[in-house]
DNA sequence: AACGTAGTACTGCACTCGCAGTGGTGTCAA
DNA sequence: TTGACACCACTGCGAGTGCAGTACTACGTT
């Protein structure tokens, strides 16, 4: 098994790729090397068997999907309001489709996840600690709304990516920018207008 | 290439079941056959090629997802208001937790649509008119709220949906009925408490 | 009733493809 | 020189797929 930690993440990267691209069935470990352009048989070389690269990528897309402190950060100088948290799920729609890849192959992570406990498990606690981090920060940071509309937001937004990454053509009519507004207008519980 | 139709709602209604079981990876057109329970090479003379397969296993889906007519007209007695709307919804999750192999199976091809164009337009096409058949019907049925409360609510349901198949422990915490009371609480427009 | 024909279903086979895994050789640095 | 890594060649194996041939049934004709 090979060490070789930037080799190995390139490896990764180019798993997530593939992924994304032809799926779990074209994931292969060929197909990796393939995608990394490293010869044939590296990817074996670095992981013992399709499970654990599967892993191994499950880890990786996790650190792939998380938002860019110092973007964070500048985002955060303005005062918490019903506006800002707006701008911060298109900021996470935005995101979505700039990297693709990563949010398809979370998909297609999540499916495999079905049929692996292992997998299943390990996703999640990945899941159960962004979520438990973003309720927190949500109402540390001042921005409005209680643990439900953290929830809310959270399910609907996963809703809007899975639509917008599949069938994008469907919600396209109805903007998701104004669609994104009507959602935290109303997640907010008591002044719903 | 076959006809006899119920043999090949047989096939499909297999291939739904593979497709939930062992994924896109696993659905070739001898797994059918083998979960079907007919000789090999049956599946063969009724789709020319997996991807004929597909699309036909797509509008099939389509059709075991509607709710059942009945039931829906039996619930539609009670005279439409928050409560039922919210009772609805906890119908659509029942059905989906009584038949995850449809719905599983729908999520494959919605990944699967990502690499085939074709497949993603009739994707499209079927969800654009379930989706609008949606909106009209919660408005003439005289349900609260307006067209995008039921754009929210979509999104949201799907949301719960992706996750509770995927990743069951997850929400498993927040209680998903408690969830479903407060979305539909707070989708609708104006009176948000 | 016997026969022929067409449509349908089943079965086995052969072909190809590509994957996984192993072992061996080369290369560089300590 | 030794150890770790990179690269490459080879083998065995399993799976997917399409084709060709066979069996069964229904129906119509004489």
């Amino acid at each position: 098994m090979r060490q070789n930690p930037a080799r190995r993440t390139a490896l990764l990267d180019a798993a997530i790729e593939v992924l994304a691209r032809d799926g779990s069935r074209g994931l292969t470990l060929r197909a990796v090397d393939k995608e990394a352009g490293v010869p044939t048989g590296t990817t074996t070389n670095y992981f013992t068997n399709r499970g654990d690269l599967l892993r191994q990528v499950m880890t990786r897309t996790g650190e792939r999907l998380a938002p860019d402190p110092e973007a964070l950060a500048e985002t955060m100088k303005a005062k918490p309001s019903r506006e800002l948290t707006a701008i911060l799920l298109r900021q996470l729609l935005e995101r979505m489709r700039a990297d693709k890849p990563s949010h398809l192959a979370m998909l297609e992570l999540r499916l495999e996840a079905t049929r692996r406990p292992e997998l299943q498990e390990d996703l999640t606690r990945i899941f159960a600690t962004m979520l438990d981090a973003n309720i927190k920060w949500h109402l540390d940071s001042g921005l409005p709304g209680d643990r439900d509309t953290v929830l809310l937001l959270y399910v609907a937004m996963l809703g809007v990516i899975v639509d917008d990454l599949t069938v994008p053509g469907l919600l396209e009519p109805y903007d998701t920018g104004k669609l994104i507004d009507a959602l935290v207008t109303r997640s907010l519980p008591g002044g719903g207008r």
